[in-house]
DNA sequence: TTGTAGGCGTTATCAG
DNA sequence: CTGATAACGCCTACAA
């Protein structure tokens, strides 16, 4: 240790003379001036371990109480520019209202604390143009990874510009996975929706429903597209005939509106097939509020498995959005390219439907 | 524009021979290169106008063009590092899983959108600790703001350490405003939860309701706190006595617990008013699913403003969260110390509620 | 109208 | 065991 400059010299350019000055952040440098060792010195001993640098115990303690003294907090930008990535990984999800992107958020973020990454999430608002934006800032400030949660939705304009950057982004180096269909490059890690919503389906059919509606969705929004496939393709094998609708949303207000529709029809459905735990809880209100029993009257039941639907005691597929954000994470850590397999959805049996018949 | 330079010299230190690398992201300097112009005028047409420093249509069209086949996006890292400070404005929320905070960093988004911010959330999850790891994470990267939406819970462990930092991060020129009480020294902007909490009080009364229950809460969470005494003063006032249950959580579950416990006792009051939408909406499904008539058996009232509590009808007293968070933004890109206004609160008459009978 | 050079705070490489 | 120094990519006085 070797004695300490001069206060004079210790911040040259930074005015201490100025007396009414706020303090600004402390920089490594700082540190390594109030403890009298270079900054190389005091970045070794506030990095951690680094083997072949040793530090002698008198210095070590010495950086650390000046460090701690000064409340100094290392520059990540500093650092990711210096490393090439930072510590963040960025999330974007298709509605920050709706708590399906929620859940996987948070499987991401406890995954990522785990790993030393910092989760940031952004909002698409199933908006191309929006996630592009969303998507450069993330990529532009150096993000270890980025993860989509929702689908992109066929033909909209911007899907197309939004993939090619992707692409790109790929293509360069920047880690990206997907939780949902996407039509871009990236690596996906995607539950198998048309057989999910074959196999709701099916269950709805055992319970002794025939007439099955199945509610919400997005016109080219894959993931939606393929539940209405399963579902389509389910009531067909079965001589049923289907019957979609409420394609202009996957939130509940959209789930409300078209149901409330129905209701003030001629005939009630045996049960709705909700795309989403969202459209699912819409339904419910608009059966709420028109008085309407269920499953006396009409059964519901959902694609989802997120706290919300589990209030409502709804059946529904239960997707393992947990793991999946933790998968997502270990993909994006990972620097092989082995993408893991997507976990299996579980049906969770409610109060929305009736007991199996057979 | 000078003659370009040879390929060999314009990436010294990259390996453009090593034919399998991956490229990575174009930087300013190879842009300028392909452009055969200095970086200094790369970086005056990519940054748009600067008066002072012309440049000529030629050079500005090369320069672009050189851009766009480069598929160049400035680092935002470099830019951030250089100038003090990201283009990021960082919004804590509370509880990713509610769309309280949705609504709040959707009108944050969008004036930040407006401002040339870009937002990202991260989650606190009601935790001290995880709201320090994200607020340290957000100021290192250099944030041009930080927004909290929920308030703290006093005494909770972590609170204190939190408040520290925050104070200190402020004192160092950081700009941080709360969306509700915080035991720290930011702006705050802020309803009065007080007066709105007995002003919905005193409609349930004027509706004919006598046995009023408050529904949900956390001991210490201030605005949770806040209602609570806001309703009971008002019921003392009014003589009547105040009755407030639920206070572990602020969540659907917690709202759906404390409801069906009581729906299982011997009486049933008149009306539920819960802390916020989330604990109505559980309450909601608790009655539901005992299948109990609102408001023709018990009324529900909430505190809140989001779709979700719309959807079902809700009497509730609506928050202005989508200005608040503007309002937000405002102060965060505003240079001076002003903090605006907050807004009032807005009472929606829903079908939860019966008609006033006076 | 365009270019040169220095530095933002950190880490890595090389000397001592 | 410890230090000086050179980048990371960008912006911006200051030249020319």
């Amino acid at each position: 240790m070797r004695p300490s400059r001069s206060g004079t010299f210790a911040k040259p350019w930074r005015s201490s003379t100025g007396s009414s000055s706020r303090p600004s952040m402390a920089r490594l440098r700082d540190v390594a001036d109030v403890a009298g060792v270079s900054v190389t010195t005091a970045s070794r001993v506030l990095n951690g371990a680094d083997a072949s640098h040793p530090v002698s115990p008198e210095v070590r303690a010495a950086v650390t109480a000046a460090a701690e003294q000064l409340g100094y907090r290392p520059s990540a930008t500093a650092r990711a520019l210096k490393q090439g990535r930072s510590d963040l990984i960025g999330v974007i999800v298709s509605d920050i209202l709706d708590p399906y992107f929620g859940e996987l958020t948070r499987g991401i973020e406890i995954a990522s604390a785990a790993a030393g990454f910092v989760t940031v999430s952004a909002n698409g608002n199933r908006d191309p143009e929006q996630e592009l934006t969303r998507f450069r800032a993330l990529r532009q400030h150096g993000a270890a990874g980025i993860v989509f949660c929702g689908s992109d939705i066929d033909g909209a304009p911007g899907t197309a510009a939004l993939a090619r950057e992707v692409n790109r982004a790929i293509r360069e180096g920047t880690r990206v996975v997907s939780l949902a269909p996407r039509g871009f490059t990236s690596a996906q890690i995607v539950v198998d929706n048309t057989a999910t919503s074959a196999h709701l389906t099916a269950h709805l059919i055992g319970t002794g429903a025939r007439d099955i509606v199945f509610v919400g969705g997005i016109p080219g929004l894959a993931a939606a597209d393929e539940r209405i496939s399963g579902y389509r393709s389910t009531m067909y094998e079965r001589g049923l005939k289907p019957h979609v609708v409420g394609l202009d949303g996957m939130n509940q207000t959209a789930g409300r509106d078209v149901v409330a529709t129905i209701l003030a029809g001629a005939t009630t459905p045996d049960a709705f097939l909700c795309t989403n735990d969202e459209t699912a809880v819409g339904a419910i209100a608009a059966l709420w509020n028109a008085g309407v029993d269920v499953p006396g009257d009409v059964a519901i039941a959902s694609i989802g498995g997120t706290a919300g639907g589990r209030i409502f005691d709804l059946t529904a597929v239960e997707l393992p959005l947990g793991e999946l954000g933790r998968l997502a994470v270990e993909y994006v850590a990972d620097d092989t390219d082995r993408v893991p397999d997507a976990p299996v959805a579980t049906l969770r049996i409610g109060r929305t439907t009736r007991e199996r018949t057979d």
